[in-house]
DNA sequence: AGCTACTCCTGGTAGC
DNA sequence: TGCTACCAGGAGTAGC
């Protein structure tokens, strides 16, 4: 599922074929793709707009689409973005298509259909609160330290709150927490300053490295928007390798669950809160 | 505050 | 081979 470095990826790939561009026409496919407003709302809404900017926060994308007036997109699960040449045939699974004046097109392609493209004034009217982003001057360590001796919570559910921090998803909280050693269920506020430190450094550094190699492509779902996978996948170190050995120790890695979330991790490397291995 | 349960979706896969 | 049942999960919401 895409998280940040996904999103980031794509946000990077599809921009300098969509600056300086102008929306001329929208395409929808799925109505609930664009949110509440009708489909003919947002085609009369969108047209003529000129994309200014795109940028991402979290998960999102926004594309500035002249005063007052932007799209907020989120990929959830299966979405994906691309810009297609004039002429070339419309993807499979398109739900929304916007023609750009150079005869391009923009598609909002999504198999699940839990992504969104919304057309606001603000981004702040799509946007819930949201954390800060863990790769701005902003997220620095004194910063965490603090923010986790505040939080009673597990540090799965914990790291997977927007509103705590933006842009993790399950993949990189299960890779982050490995690599600082630290157990899914252990609380925020139990943490020593050095284990929060390392939490820290380890979100920065495995974030760096997977939005360098663009991204992670587990499934047949995530691709870049140029068509290709993603390359991070191949350094996970608990994600998806259930009963594989890990790379630091040899123990098997085990999944369990929580918070309904599939939860990966080295039962010898990450100690349970209770300082025993988890059973 | 923070937990669980539920909802939205459908391709892939396990099991028969 | 062909069918059914179930799983994956980000995030919003409801209820406790």
């Amino acid at each position: 599922m895409p998280e940040l470095p996904e999103v980031e990826t794509v946000a990077r790939l599809i921009r300098p074929r969509l600056l300086g561009r102008r929306i001329v026409d929208a395409r929808i496919d799925w109505p609930r793709t664009v949110g509440t407003m009708s489909p003919a709302s947002f085609r009369k809404r969108i047209a003529g707009s000129p994309i200014d900017r795109v940028w991402r926060r979290g998960k999102y994308i926004v594309f500035d689409l002249g005063p007052r007036r932007c799209l907020v997109g989120h990929l959830r699960m299966t979405g994906r973005m691309q810009v297609r040449e004039p002429g070339s045939e419309p993807s499979p699974y398109v739900k929304v298509s916007l023609a750009l004046d150079d005869g391009s097109v923009f598609e909002f392609i999504d198999v699940r259909k839990f992504g969104r493209l919304i057309l606001a004034e603000e981004p702040d009217e799509v946007f819930p609160k949201l954390g800060p982003e863990p790769l701005s001057d902003e997220f620095t360590a004194a910063w965490f330290r603090a923010a986790l001796k505040r939080r009673s919570r597990a540090l799965k559910p914990l790291l997977l709150d927007q509103s705590f921090l933006a842009g993790l998803g399950n993949i990189y909280v299960d890779e982050a927490l490995h690599a600082a050693r630290l157990h899914p269920l252990r609380h925020a506020d139990r943490l020593t300053g050095k284990a929060a430190d390392a939490l820290h450094a380890a979100i920065r550094a495995i974030l760096e490295e997977a939005i360098e190699r663009e991204g992670s492509s587990f499934d047949t779902f995530y691709r870049t928007p140029e068509g290709q996978p993603g390359d991070y996948q191949h350094q996970f170190q608990v994600y998806g390798r259930t009963g594989k050995p890990c790379r630091r120790c040899e123990a098997p890695i085990r999944r369990l669950v929580v918070g309904q979330r599939g939860t990966h991790i080295c039962a010898r490397c990450q100690r349970s809160p209770r300082g025993r291995p988890s059973p």
